[in-house]
RNA sequence: GGAGGAGUGGCCGAGCGGCUGAAGGCGACGGUUUUGAAAACCGUUACACGGGAAACUGUGUCGGGGGUUCGAAUCCCUCCUCCUCCGCCA
């Protein structure tokens, strides 16, 4: 969200910042809808302003006890004439009743449209973002570690994982429709085994681990922005009028959604591990071996909800980056940094770098993670303050990336792990959560 | 799920139809005093939207929504949340 004072005064800017974002939205109706509710406020102040007021002398027009009527007495007046003016004043206020209630009526619906137009007008994207059309235009920062080249022809994870017995998508689908999956023994234990590296890497480096609700409420799927353009993407639960969650930053995000923080607490740094769950609508026939884009997983997500500074803010993005490069770094996977172009960039994210892990199946680099920043994006939606030490207010800035994500991160792991014989080598980092065995074998 | 009770400012807590955005206390902040600190005393201490260059000013907000009334924190309806008891379940 935007603050319509400067939409109103940048219209321009925000309209171009929205096409290169590639996201259509109508400015000059929200400009129109705001000068429309703000003129009708105004006539509604006034109304309102008079009824508190010759209300009031009601009040005290038929007190004889209350100055005012001992004024009037004073000059000269009989008790029938003041309560007299009480009723003349009295029918005229109750003459103007339904006209304030009309005009309430037709706010309430032209602040629901304003509302909504409001949801719809994006963040406008960082200079630093790369004007592109789509994915396909993101720009390569760097590359990482060594793709490994094999003495053997490789089996891919579904293949891997099936001879294994660690990897179930026929019976998962069985269960649970396409894009779905089981792991068991060891792929289950691997699963695990990232999850626990990730987070025990976070709290290692200050983050607060916590445990949320994935299954949320409307208002905190719009205020972290998942709202309304990505709702079908979301699995809903329409009975409750509740959303499962995509990605825990939804629920971390909104953490302190209302409330003012005090300057010194922050930043502050959280990490929350969750089960996510994507509808994947419009990906049909996209990505549809394996474990790839599936419809239920497992993340840990960092998030940082900083001072209003867009310095202190790209710091952190760089921080979190590096947090997600440090964990595929221990874990000696190779990837590359994407410095993703402006029109693959989401409604209120200013900038965003993925990090795509080698996934020698797909014989590329496949997204495992992604770091945004937001600036007050969110944190306008969400109310979510603090005040300086001047003790003026301000809006958060918050910030998140993935930690790992799994089994998506398995892809990687197994291929690049895989032995000729079909086993593989679990990497020395993860040993330790499974119960410091080196490989994983046939079951 | 059934029966009761309760939701007021950062916190505690008054108010139960009018001049109450809300007494009092605590906390926090600023000041006086002090070598410094404490104590004491004085003052300040919500947010949103609108108007205004600003000073300032109007409106709304006492869990949410609706209603009664000239006027509602106060009365009525409804929803939500929390507490207690009973039932059920992990």
């Amino acid at each position: 969200m935007l603050d319509i004072k400067v939409i109103r005064e940048n219209v321009d800017l925000v309209k171009r910042a929205a096409a290169a974002k590639r996201i259509t939205c109508d400015v000059d109706r929200l400009v129109a809808v705001d000068q429309h509710r703000r003129d009708m406020q105004t006539e509604l102040d006034s109304l309102r302003e008079r009824v508190k007021e010759d209300g009031q002398r009601v009040g005290l027009l038929r007190n004889p006890k209350s100055e005012w009527y001992k004024r009037a007495i004073a000059q000269g007046k009989t008790d029938a004439e003041i309560k007299a003016e009480a009723d003349r004043v009295q029918a005229e206020l109750a003459r103007i009743k339904p006209k304030i209630k009309e005009l309430e009526d037709s706010e309430g619906s032209i602040l629901q449209e304003f509302e909504q137009l409001m949801f719809t007008i994006p963040q406008p994207a960082d200079p630093e973002a790369p004007e592109g059309k789509d994915e396909s235009e993101n720009v390569e920062i760097r590359r990482v570690g060594e793709v490994r080249r094999f003495e053997f022809e490789p089996k891919d994870h579904v293949r891997l994982g099936t001879d294994l017995g660690i990897i179930d998508i026929e019976r998962g689908v069985k269960l649970a429709g396409s894009r779905n999956y089981i792991l068991r023994g060891d792929g289950a234990l691997l699963h695990q085994a990232v999850l626990r590296l990730a987070q025990d890497m976070m709290v290692a480096r200050g983050f607060v681990p916590m445990v949320v609700p994935v299954l949320v409420k409307e208002e905190v799927m719009y205020g972290t922005g998942y709202f309304p353009t990505g709702r079908d993407q979301a699995y809903l639960c329409e009975r409750d009028v509740l959303s499962l969650v995509g990605t825990a930053e939804v629920p971390i995000t909104a953490y302190h959604t209302d409330e003012i923080l005090a300057e010194s607490d922050l930043p502050l740094k959280y990490c929350a591990m969750s089960t996510c769950f994507r509808r994947e609508a419009g990906a049909a026939g996209k990505d549809t071996t394996g474990l790839y884009r599936i419809h239920l997983f497992d993340k840990v997500e960092q998030v940082i909800i900083c001072r209003n500074d867009q310095q202190e803010s790209r710091r952190w993005h760089a921080d979190i980056l590096k947090n997600a490069e440090d964990v595929l770094g221990t874990m000696g996977l190779p990837y590359r940094v994407v410095n993703v172009c402006t029109g693959d960039l989401g409604m209120g994210q200013v900038q965003k770098f993925d990090i795509e892990t080698w996934m020698p199946s797909r014989n590329s680099y496949g997204e495992t993670h992604s770091a945004s920043r937001f600036y007050e994006f969110q944190a306008r939606r969400l109310k979510l303050r603090y005040r300086d030490g001047a003790k003026k207010m301000h809006f958060c800035h918050t910030l998140n990336n993935t930690v790992i994500a799994s089994p998506r991160v398995l892809i990687p792991i197994l291929e690049l792990y895989q032995n000729a014989d079909g086993t593989v080598t679990i990497p020395r980092v993860l040993r330790t959560y499974m119960g410091g065995r080196e490989r994983i074998e046939k079951q």
